[in-house]
DNA sequence: GAGTGGTCTAGACCACACA
DNA sequence: GTGTGGTCTAGACCACTCT
């Protein structure tokens, strides 16, 4: 480096330039988390995307490779990205399997984890209700997509569901049919709308006619009935849902720590 | 340093002897954790104690401060420690409202976070039938204590569980009546069992007389029912046991990341 | 002021993948 | 062999807590 470069060179470091943002101090890795999310979400780094090296980032972003490692780090521990030894760092997809492990907890009881078959029964266009719109923080009457399903595992009907998705963001969903077994594959794939977490709510409800007749079981038989809220990596919600669900024979699995 | 003890260092570095430990590699980080988490396992760091400082673990057990550091930060995302700027680490403690929000996730539908009341039905000495035994990894016809309880939440009967425990572990439970709400602080404070994490499967069934009586609802009405396995700090189960919920106004809450 | 954990940096070497 | 992420080290300064 010569004495040139060195007088040039800026006086602020990176952690002075981290406190100056305002006076709501937020550590530098969490600020180079948020601009690499950022690139995700404006679908400059699409979901199976090889990204440049920590040392590139590094360089790039003006830190060093020690911060750009705990940013990278704490996104893949949140499934947003996905780390190989030797080969590189990459955008998550909306893999079946992992899919299927993240946001799908219905298992039959000898502990299998079969993939799940989904038959589309309707999809119309709506408008939400008031609950409907407050749960997706969208206008009263906003316009929406209702999408029923009947979902198979083993080739057994076990889950009545419906979702909800708002239209603005789904506009032309009526033509992907048939849809595809993995709505957020789909999400992602077609309308840049990765789904980062969900928030859910278990209850126990008996089953109506409706459902009776659709999975096969006597009307008033219990049904696990699990209401889904769906995020984005905005962390804005994207998809709502309530499934309706045989568990003679099956179970929502669910991990605490 | 003087030239001396220069010649005295030893020739292995901390990431030499990580490998010399056989032709299995464990990350020298990983080795820390399982070194501390044996303390606690053994008694020496009861819940609440303070850690000793970063530095000094380092200086203790021959490793750099950045490598405790990753062990200590693991050991607090996994609730087993609790780390505080400018006071220190400590081990974790089973305070009521951090127990609530970790193990226990039946929730008013309004979105209230209620402590429940437990009161003890019955505690009896059984002997283990083969699956209770396989469940607690025990031998058949092992003794063990069958609990049963009745939770109220803001008052209401929700919940009737029964709560079996390898009587070995346990052996004078009877002496703690009246038992107290949290279980999990029993076990950690008189029996030196701290529960680090749980497995559970849910089920919709229907009320049997039994619970419809105790819950006071209809014969056949629609119950979640959680079935729980608690293990402890070395990973092995420590408890098995059955919840029956009455999910009316109320839910079980999950996050889905 | 002293001591703690939290953040940031810089640099070394190892394990792994791929050409 | 080259390049990647994974681990380990050493040291600096900051934010926080308590005395």
């Amino acid at each position: 480096m010569t004495e040139a470069s060195v007088k040039d060179m800026p006086e602020t470091t990176a952690k002075e330039r981290a406190k100056q943002e305002g006076p709501l101090f937020k550590p530098l890795y969490l600020q180079v988390r948020e601009r690499l999310t950022g690139r995700m979400i404006e679908g400059l780094w699409p979901p199976g995307m090889l990204l440049p090296s920590e040392q590139r980032l590094a360089a790039e972003l003006g830190v060093s490779q020690g911060t750009v490692r705990k940013a990278l780090d704490a996104m893949a521990a949140d499934h947003l990205l996905v780390r190989r030894q030797g080969r590189g760092t990459f955008v998550a997809e909306p893999e079946e399997g992992r899919i299927l492990f993240q946001f799908f907890r219905l298992r039959p009881d000898d502990g299998r984890a079969p993939f799940p078959e989904s038959t589309a029964v309707s999809l119309r266009a709506d408008r939400a209700d008031a609950e409907t719109a407050a749960l997706l923080t969208l206008e009263s009457r906003a316009r929406i997509w209702r999408l029923k399903r009947l979902r198979r595992l083993d080739g057994v009907p076990l889950i009545v569901e419906e979702v909800v998705l708002p239209f603005a963001r789904f506009r032309h969903l009526d033509r992907e049919e048939p849809l595809p077994n993995n709505l957020y594959a789909l999400y992602a794939g077609r309308f840049g709308a990765t789904i980062a977490r969900a928030e859910e709510r278990l209850k126990a409800v008996a089953a109506g006619r409706a459902e009776a007749t659709a999975l096969g079981c006597p009307e008033g038989a219990p049904l696990l009935r699990i209401d889904r809220i769906a995020y984005g990596l905005d962390d804005r919600p994207v998809e709502q849902r309530v499934s309706l669900c045989l568990s003679e024979q099956h179970h929502y699995a669910n991990s605490l720590r």
